[in-house]
DNA sequence: TTGAAAGCGTTACCAT
DNA sequence: ATGGTAACGCTTTCAA
């Protein structure tokens, strides 16, 4: 029985495109048998080339390799992605963020990003806003090997999705109950306590914490609370009282919480600030109402280094590594796709930069 | 000749991983004959099912799509690229930014993805610094139906890998020689122009331009010239000096800046600002200068809306339409991967929004 | 309106 | 060390 239909490499209609050109004159894509047939061997030798899962002789591998170099030969990742069963895709899971949030998620995908590539995995992007649906359709429909889901929340409708994925799973950041799914995060508490525990080291007796939007606190954004948190058992154990305010990031907003702590303790002499977006106002209303910093009001911040280091005066601050947290969580995925266990918890210890804006009390 | 080996669906491997248990008790994923055989028809019924390529009896279709529905069945994307001609899958090609942009281009990230994703198109993020040759790999492996490109620059190495692609291709901004390609910008010099204009429509007749840092210049990225050089024609067109100065983001580097302006023409009243990052700094300093805003100086600037809202005072701006940019490059790259020819060229003209920042000069 | 079967491009098993 | 060939899971032509 001879194949009714012309061989489909003889013409091959009008998929990928390459270098090849047709005797019509349309580029037309190569693929494996058209090496072989060049490097005058057979389909799986040049295989075998590819993946190197079989010893090949040097005369060989020398004329297979010159053939793809000749044809500009691609292996097509949708072909490759049956037998295999990878995809050397990874997907990243964004939440829809306001604005301000926007820098800070733009560092977690470049850091990813840069980690895959430097493996040579890919990364597909997935909002959160399209449902947990979406993840489920990427994994099921083989599209990605894993997924790594960044701004995890308190309580977030993903974790249960992803613990039933059957195809490992990161988070970024720390859910309620992470039910054994690998997650890595900054240790948020560590970080405000250290903060508290700094100015209370320098002599500080009265110290208070202005932190993000009334709204983040109340959608649970576990950042928010676990270093607010962290700030005010921090202040509790140092025998302070706890005073804290949420800010609004505007000039307005800023005065407010700053006015709101005050107004809880008077005798304030060092804040807290984790808020990057309103950080500028703060110093400016404290300016105005005659509390230079470090002079009279001591400060510290939660924030990027760049943005502490061009305030006036340049602020002290304990910066959330995003770079390293990004960079862990692909390990730690590219790690699980390869088979490999990895601990169920990371928390990265914060670090703080003096700049000298915090310093002892006014007498 | 019966088959050898055991049929496939009979003991299937490792795959995919969905609602099927095999008898071993682990997960097992569910294909297309699985659905045929449980709605009692035949694959390819089930193919013209999912696609609607073929009139398909209600009787049967209500049935294929329960069995659908029962073994939560998701084609296998790899296997469905290999005979369709697409994967619904573009690519998106970022540069390596400075921190500060990051929060502009995360937005364009963000609409692109928004867009593809209400067309159930998936997002793949590559990086320019990969080097152009994974942008060929991406669409040569036909792992991507097409390519935005974001952050054209005047000079850009990846335009002309971008035309000789064979796969559609949309820049987001305005390479010096487009050669064809669709792209898709911001009117930056009418943006410069709109806003010396307004300054000198208010009586303004010493108008300053305070830009972007030099080094954006030196690597001539081209918004940060066009809109230069649009506020400088005007100035021209206007009768006025052209006075500008390039900007570091930092206090000092403003302060600089205004310093070197006032030294070209002592007698500026009005001062365009094109610097997201530095705008705080500038009003600090005019104000420490004792040129309150709008009293003894006029502001504008070109920065996003909310930036421009909650400076004190409030700025009059021209916002980048971000969104709209975004979404525009992918409603042209989806046309032009459906076969449908579009417009090479399109900018965005620019709106001005008063706040109040600009007033007339001293007198 | 439906089914059978021949691909799609790559991989891996079985031979030699 | 290499070749032949049957999968992989889905699509589409051809036939009924």
């Amino acid at each position: 029985m001879e194949p009714v239909r012309p061989k489909a490499s003889a013409a091959p209609g009008f998929g990928r495109m390459t270098c090849l050109c047709s005797p019509e004159g349309n580029p037309v894509a190569v693929k494996l048998v058209d090496v072989a047939r060049q490097a005058g061997v057979s389909p799986s030798t040049v295989s075998y080339v590819l993946s190197g899962n079989r010893p090949i002789s040097e005369e060989t591998r020398r004329r297979v390799e010159q053939a793809i170099a000749d044809l500009g030969f691609k292996p097509h990742a949708g072909a490759r992605s049956i037998r295999r069963q990878a995809t050397n895709v990874i997907a990243m899971v964004l939440p829809m963020l306001e604005d301000g949030q926007r820098a800070v998620q733009m560092q977690f995908v470049f850091a990813v990003l840069a980690a895959a590539r430097a493996q040579g995995r890919n990364l597909l992007l997935a909002t959160a806003e399209d449902g947990v649906a979406e993840i489920h359709n990427l994994v099921d429909s083989a599209m990605v090997d894993g997924v790594i889901a960044m701004e995890i929340q308190v309580h977030d409708p993903r974790v249960p999705v992803l613990k039933e994925l059957n195809r490992p799973a990161v988070l970024i950041g720390t859910p309620e109950d992470p039910e054994q799914l690998v997650h890595v995060d900054f240790d948020f508490a560590a970080a405000g306590a250290m903060c508290v525990r700094h100015l209370h080291d320098l002599g500080h007796r009265h110290i208070g914490w202005l932190g993000q939007s009334a709204d983040t606190y109340a959608r649970e954004a576990g950042y928010a609370l676990r270093a607010r948190d962290g700030a005010l058992s921090a202040m509790a154990e140092c025998g302070l009282p706890r005073v804290w305010s949420p800010m609004t990031a505007t000039p307005a907003g800023a005065a407010e919480a700053i006015e709101d702590v005050f107004g809880q303790d008077p005798e304030l002499t060092g804040l807290v600030v984790y808020n990057e977006q309103a950080l500028p106002f703060v110093l400016s209303r404290l300016r105005e109402i005659g509390r230079e910093v470090p002079g009279r009001m001591s400060i510290l911040a939660i924030c990027p280094d760049d943005l502490a280091e061009h305030m006036v005066p340049a602020v002290s601050d304990v910066a959330l590594p995003a770079d390293e947290l990004g960079r862990l969580a692909f390990e730690r995925l590219a790690a699980l796709i390869d088979g490999r266990a990895q601990p169920v918890s990371t928390l990265l210890e914060p670090r703080l930069n003096r700049r000298g804006s915090a310093g002892p009390p006014p007498r």
